[in-house]
DNA sequence: GCCTAACCGGAGCAAGCGCTCCTCTTTAAG
DNA sequence: CTTAAAGAGGAGCGCTTGCTCCGGTTAGGC
């Protein structure tokens, strides 16, 4: 039952400093290039890692990964130096791939509420196929603070666009809009199989509450930390 | 990382068949009743561990609850067959008492939009305190069937009135409104100490979502499972 | 005060999991 | 073709964690 190590986090910000930049230092001895086989091998892990984090999250056991792949530990350990750094990895890819294409779509739509909508949805829809993804909210709002930061930027050009017309309600913050997508991530994991799609309801009612028909000023947030709050910090908690 | 048993989510539904009650059963020998230390432990253990899963979540070691009540592991699983009964026992404790209270308080608030938004407040207010019970709402909707089932009718409670003063609009569920309270223990848990109570702007944000000055309707749920859904794989980087 | 069933405590077992070590195989430069 | 470096693979280590076992202790009926 119920593991402790979930404390450590879905991932623990790593640094991702093995990007797949293959280019090998130009410095003097002029190192062999990377094997063929290895380039290879590193693929099927990141494909067969991609839809095993998908299905089960990312507490799957690294074995099963490894043999998803067919590739032994040591090969798969020789590519990523960690569990995290291969969560990343692939986490990484599957948020900038999709934000980039969620973005166009948002610029290419023309009504401003409805490119917010629309993003909403589509965002949505990504989580509800990744489970990691969004463990990967839950604990640090992204898979890496490069990635939400980028978020965040698409988050505020649609928020802009929407005050600009008229729509949003005034005092709604980015922050406000990227914890709506994190709150509405845990609908769709409750909701899971058995009730598909109705987080949509629950998408509506919000977006219906961001309109600008709303007037009433939202609540003022807390300046800074309460520290008479009972939760320990546990870097990363998946819930 | 991440665990894999959190598949099994934060309980399993337990029966509970061991409840507080030390009546002995009154057949023919007259069994010799509980020993005063016993129950004493007892307490002690019941304590300690909704202290110790309020803070750390459902997932802490056995051994700090039972270092912290001041018990063996042996005391410990004599009183509770399984972590996960003791978890439920406590959970179920917490939350009937809570649900209780909330419930007196919402029926004694005249204007029915009050009771309602007053008890999502302490609802999750309360949430907000117990990361187990958090837990506990992402896996089964509450710490038992039986708990479920009594907040679903407080709920429905609460939704008639707003319903029958025409203040909610009017095709909002009881199964909306539970999942609403589990997608904002979401923003709750991520939010933390860090912004604490920006989740009661969200709070706002959907309950005037609720209003029925939002006139449309919302889309329908589909009607039964998807049996074909497992949280597939992302089909290939989208993009 | 005696005696026995009930109780206590913690060392230890088994299973799961991240990761390493080491031997054997394969690639590709020369 | 030769050969050395890079890669592959899987048994196994170390650690955590849920739970058990059993010798020692204590309450409480008589």
């Amino acid at each position: 039952m119920l593991r402790k190590s979930a404390d450590r986090g879905i991932l623990n910000a790593v640094p991702l400093a093995d990007q797949p930049t293959p280019t090998p230092a130009p410095a003097q001895p002029a190192k062999r290039a990377r094997r063929a086989d290895a380039e290879r091998n590193r693929d099927a892990i990141i494909e067969a890692a991609g839809a095993v984090f998908a299905e089960q999250g990312g507490t799957v056991d690294v074995r099963e990964i490894a043999r998803r792949s067919g590739v032994g530990m040591g090969t798969l350990y020789r590519h990523f130096p960690t569990k995290d750094h291969l969560l990343a990895t692939v986490l990484e890819q599957e948020f900038t791939s999709w934000l980039t294409a969620a973005h166009q779509t948002a610029t290419a739509t023309e009504d401003p509420w409805q490119a917010l909508t629309g993003f909403f949805e589509q965002t949505l829809t990504h989580l509800a196929r990744n489970r990691a993804l969004v463990e990967s909210y839950a604990a640090t709002g992204g898979p890496t603070h490069e990635c939400a930061r980028h978020r965040d930027s698409v988050f505020d050009d649609l928020r802009t666009r929407c005050l600009n017309a008229g729509l949003l309600r005034p005092d709604v913050s980015t922050a406000d809009l990227v914890l709506l997508i994190t709150s509405l991530s845990r609908a769709i994991q409750a909701t899971g199989d058995s009730h598909p799609g109705q987080w949509r309801r629950l998408l509506r009612i919000s977006l219906d509450g961001l309109s600008s028909r709303n007037t009433e000023p939202l609540p003022e947030p807390a300046p800074n930390a309460d520290p008479g709050r009972r939760w320990r910090a546990a870097p990363g908690r998946l819930g």
